[in-house]
DNA sequence: CAGGAAAGTGAACGGTGTAAACCGTAAACG
DNA sequence: CGTTTACGGTTTACACCGTTCACTTTCCTG
């Protein structure tokens, strides 16, 4: 081999890197600007015709997976410049102004919110690779977040035994964002109220992004600021000075 | 006018009417094969050319919206049928057969679910006739049900006065599915959980079809039951005897 | 230096939504 | 009755789309 870089690429190796962050940037700049995705476009305003792309990606859908998921990691970073106006010791206010954020990215961003969470992935990219699944870093990061609270308050979750066995057996080997090595020995039970929230969480925000909802209460952000109030106290916060419920109306009503 | 039927429709309004009819179902045909929605395949399948279709749809989105609304209009029926089997005089059970079926029919027919709920909708039509909001026709019929719960337990819901004044203004005219005629003279604060509960029935069964979620606890339905099941106390119900819960995982585990 | 892989081009196929011009038939009207 | 009008359909055309294939250029490597 010739010389590598001091990374260990070679010069070629480097290229194509630099190719494959070309393609998300202007596929990213294309969405904001509310065009649609696609390869013609993308080839085109990077100087390129569209089979060009067939050398990097193998197909449209692979290219929207691609894109996925690093707009999710973008995005991820978002959620984390948020929570960390907050103190470290403070998890609760981490995933409070996270989740906010999320909501916030979604509404600000529809499109690519779209590529990422309205995006069938069952069959295309999970079987590949496991952390190809769609919001991998961000669940992840939540996830993590949810771990600090619990270290705090140590929660109530359900025991792994008291659980659908279909389901326990599920979270012994998870194959959705969560890593295991954070999680303190015999706990993995915990793996499931985190499941509700973030299906709430996003069941919510993907409610709003659709427009499934008078506008005006989406806007008011209302039904958002209910939903994790409603979790303060299945977290282990009673938040009797209304502290938490504060920061959270705050962070809602903060502009960008 | 010439003679009309007895309906006071003409011979070519019936005819008419029976084109818009046909559209519909190839549609769904369409859907339901796994082929996605065109206007050509439409029309070619009816034995006719695209531009035909302009004479009843002006343009891909309304078709979208036209067959939106009917799908949802079917589904409901569904979910009729499914409450039909309870009682009358228990509109939980009713409520749970009806939110179960709705879950069902969403993961059999994915792609007729996303035509209906994983269409933004704000911008397109619900400016023009607010009863094409997507999934009307079934919104109101769970409200419906919401309501007949509240007339047998009376169940705890906020005040207008005590909710985001935006809110509460939303509430006194809402542009959303429920007939307020149904509901109780100075209880629009109803309107408020019922809003809840469908972010989170909407939130979960999107999740679990879209796929963001490990496959075998999809199918065990476990996160479906406990989220629904959590509604039980806030609907008025202790369900000491386990009733509703036994018929909530009966009616999941129930094939087709 | 020769060979070969990598990257990109052009043309082409079948598909999409949509606009325009055109045409026959059936209803409506004087 | 004849005439006019409007509806429901066709052809044609345009500009896109994903994808394949054959071809060239370029640059690295043995």
């Amino acid at each position: 081999m010739t010389q590598t870089s001091e990374q260990g690429l070679t010069r070629r190796e480097r290229q194509r890197e630099a190719t494959y962050a070309e393609i998300v940037s202007t596929s990213r700049a294309l969405l904001r600007e509310g065009a649609d995705l696609s390869l013609r476009a993308v080839a085109s305003r990077m100087g390129m015709t569209a089979p060009a792309l067939y050398r990097y990606v193998a197909s449209y859908q692979e290219l929207v997976d691609l894109v996925a998921f690093e707009i999710d990691k973008a995005a991820t970073d978002e959620f984390r410049a948020a929570a960390a106006a907050q103190p470290d010791d403070d998890p609760m206010a981490q995933l409070i102004c996270a989740s906010v954020a999320f909501r916030r990215w979604a509404l600000r961003e529809t499109a690519e919110f779209s590529v990422v969470f309205a995006n069938p992935v069952a069959a295309s990219a999970c079987h590949r690779r496991p952390e190809f699944i769609t919001a991998w870093t961000s669940g992840l990061y939540m996830h993590g977040l949810l771990i600090k609270v619990w270290h705090e308050t140590h929660f109530d979750h359900p025991d792994l035994d008291d659980l659908d066995p279909v389901v326990a057996a599920a979270l012994r080997e998870p194959l959705f964002p969560v890593d295991v090595t954070e999680l303190p020995e015999g706990h993995l039970g915990m793996l499931w109220p985190f499941m509700q929230a973030w299906a709430t969480l996003y069941g919510t925000v993907t409610l709003e992004v659709f427009g499934h909802m008078d506008p005006r209460i989406i806007e008011s952000g209302s039904l958002f600021a209910s939903m994790l109030g409603e979790w303060l106290p299945r977290l282990g916060y009673d938040d009797a000075d209304g502290r938490y419920r504060a920061l959270l109306l705050a962070e809602i009503a903060r502009p960008e």
